[in-house]
RNA sequence: GGUCGCGUAGCUCAGCUGGAUAGAGCAUCUGCCUUCUAAGCAGACGGUCACAGGUUCGAAUCCUGUCGCGAUCACCA
């Protein structure tokens, strides 16, 4: 029983006692620093039950636990706030009972599996800043889960059919000659991209020459030849065409193995991959069963839609009149076939811009309608943009932040600041680089997981991103600190030694070391790498102020340079845990 | 226009299911490297928590309205 339910307990035992009331529920929380006493029991609430001057009943309770309880060493009460002194000594036994535990605060048993998509890019651009923060958010938002205690499968869903790549392919086959990223020198995902922004200017061209001759801007838009060939292109391809379905195989293998490229670079993997292409026919096979069931209604042109306005929605289309599937097609499908593929999972996040709220609820209520039971415990993982200070990110105005520019932007960051300093004189260049690129993209993915994600990110490639204060560097810098007390320290301090006064530092650090399991558990219902990163930060914040003010190696007791050296190691554990939870990996020295 | 989200220090952000005098970092200023890594520590300065009502012993937090910013309301994905 953790130490606030045995007050709690106590608590209610002292009110019965004292006042013969039963109280339905205890609110106990951290002291605030300016008082004494590490918490604090609420009395307000109990005013309902007990009559009386909160001051008088906060002293009545107070005595009762100093008296009943062990912990409590002394009270005070400051208007209706009861504060507790804890002993040391609870707090010496606490982190005792935590030194030797691997992996402390995460829960070991995996159960409720969850399927958490991210990623999930557009095959006709390359991964840009936006799709960083969807990847970091979504990784870390699996391996959060997993730490609560679920089973993790971590998928993408790859767009891998549509109109969109028909445009890319047709616009390679006019102007291509034959290229491929071997011969042109290119990663496949940026070699695709300059035919999708290609096509886009043609596309453009032919709408400029439809209305100088005299054509309406809208039915030009709409009757453009290159796009009426795209959209040929996308029947011949759900048709089965072999060359159209052969191009396509290609193109896309080229795509594919650029975004590993990318991913590998930052950092984060998947354990299954869904594709568009496998999961429509299913989406479509779905409509066809809710049509039946009354569920969806056909127009006169043959569309397919939903009617959600009974639930405050719109009428949302499901398929074209042309009978081809459109997005909700196949994330209908999409949905579907992962339930069948792992009949055990209990809820599925989808890491998508917010953008798709509105697409989302759309989606999670008519998987409802079709009668599914798993479409309760779908949550979409909804994040705000990127922007830059210029605006929005547009692929073709050329305004976007390419991905694998930064990752390698912010390692080179990392680097000058590291020569600067002179740390790292006399290592190896390859550990040197090693460490560069963990700093670099420990900057970056910090910077991006410490803002809740429902907030936009204003994104300033000019002044990049910090390395001080609040910041991946930084929590690795103390990382690294801890670690040289580690190496340095030539006694053996794996015992367990018998302290029993605590330094007031040593003591805030336990208090936050004990935070660590509810922070995993609070992150994981609130699906937010956020509350980790600000809870690491606090912890390393705990851990210098302490650096600063104790003695650990030249400490002349032993007994307190041991506990301050298992002390430290304890924390830098629990910092490599935390990051884990982020993605980030921590440097031995920097 | 309808719906959803956001609005906290000059800037970037915390603030858990309502709790005490609203917290960090950056920037500006002051101290601290012969002792475990100064990417650090200690301190100063900086606030009408967008605005107005309401609920409550108590509101940055919950409710209503107003304003500002953004997204969305496609036979695009």
């Amino acid at each position: 029983m953790s130490l606030k339910q045995t007050l709690a307990t106590h608590v209610k035992k002292a009110v019965h006692q004292l006042y013969g009331a039963e109280l339905p529920s205890v609110e106990i929380q951290a002291t605030r620093k300016e008082f004494d006493g590490e918490l604090t029991v609420m009395v307000f609430p109990m005013l309902r039950l007990v009559k009386g001057n909160p001051v008088a009943i906060g002293e009545a309770i107070g005595s009762y636990l100093k008296e009943e309880l062990e912990v409590v060493d002394d009270f005070n009460v400051v208007k209706g706030f009861l504060n507790l002194v804890i002993s040391d000594a609870y707090y010496v036994q606490f982190f005792q009972s935590i030194k030797n535990e691997t992996q402390y605060g995460f829960v070991k048993t995996a159960t409720d599996p969850i399927m958490v998509e991210y990623s999930s890019p557009n095959t006709n651009k390359p991964l840009h800043l936006g799709h960083v923060r969807n990847v970091l958010l979504g990784y870390s938002v699996s391996e959060i889960l997993k730490a609560a205690g679920h089973k993790v499968y971590k998928t993408q869903i790859i767009n891998d059919r549509g109109i969109h790549i028909c445009k890319s392919m047709l616009a390679w086959q006019r102007f291509g000659n034959g290229e491929t990223p071997e011969s042109a020198g290119l990663k496949g995902d940026k070699l695709v991209g300059n035919y999708y922004v290609a096509f886009d200017k043609a596309y453009k061209d032919e709408i400029a020459e439809l209305v100088a001759g005299g054509m309406d801007k809208k039915k030009a838009e709409k009757e453009a030849p290159i796009l009426l060939e795209a959209q040929e292109m996308l029947r011949k391809w759900e048709a089965g065409d072999e060359e159209v379905v052969a191009l396509w195989k290609t193109m896309n293998g080229w795509v594919y193995e650029g975004f590993e490229a990318t991913y590998k670079a930052i950092g984060v993997d998947f354990d299954t991959y869904y594709y568009e292409s496998d999961t429509y026919l299913l989406g479509k096979e779905f409509v066809a069963e809710g049509l039946e069931k009354g569920v969806f209604f056909k127009k006169e042109d043959g569309s397919v839609w939903c009617d959600l306005t009974d639930e405050g929605l719109d009428e949302k289309i499901v398929l074209r009149s042309d009978g081809t599937a459109v997005y909700m097609t196949q994330d209908i499908g999409t949905a579907i076939q992962r339930v069948k593929d792992y009949p055990d999972i209990s809820g599925m996040v989808y890491t998508v811009g917010n953008e798709q709220d509105y697409h989302f609820k759309v989606l999670f209520l008519i998987l409802k309608k079709l009668g599914f039971e798993w479409a309760k415990n779908l949550f979409h993982l909804s994040y705000g943009m990127v922007d830059l200070p210029s605006g929005k990110m547009k692929s073709r105005e050329g305004t976007v932040v390419d991905a694998d520019d930064l990752v390698a932007e912010m390692q080179q960051t990392a680097e000058e600041i590291s020569k600067d300093l002179g740390k790292l004189d006399g290592y190896s260049e390859e550990d040197k680089q090693a460490i560069y690129r963990k700093v670099g993209l420990g900057a970056l993915k910090y910077y991006i997981l410490k803002v809740d994600p429902k907030k936009r990110i204003l994104f300033d490639p000019k002044e990049s991103v910090d390395f001080q204060g609040n910041t991946g560097p930084f929590i690795q810098y103390t990382y690294a600190r801890i670690q040289a007390i580690l190496r340095k320290a030539d006694f053996d301090y794996s015992e367990t030694v018998a302290t029993n006064e605590l330094h007031a530092k040593e003591k805030e650090l336990i208090k936050q070391l004990q935070l660590f399991p509810e922070v995993i558990q609070l992150a994981a219902q609130q699906h937010s790498p956020a509350l980790v990163a600000n809870y690491t930060y606090d912890l390393v914040k705990e851990f210098n102020s302490f650096y600063q003010s104790v003695t650990i190696l030249g400490e002349d007791d032993f007994t307190k340079k041991v506990f301050r050296v298992q002390l430290s190691k304890k924390v830098g554990e629990v910092v490599a845990s935390a990051f884990a939870l982020l993605g980030i990996e921590v440097p031995e020295r920097m």
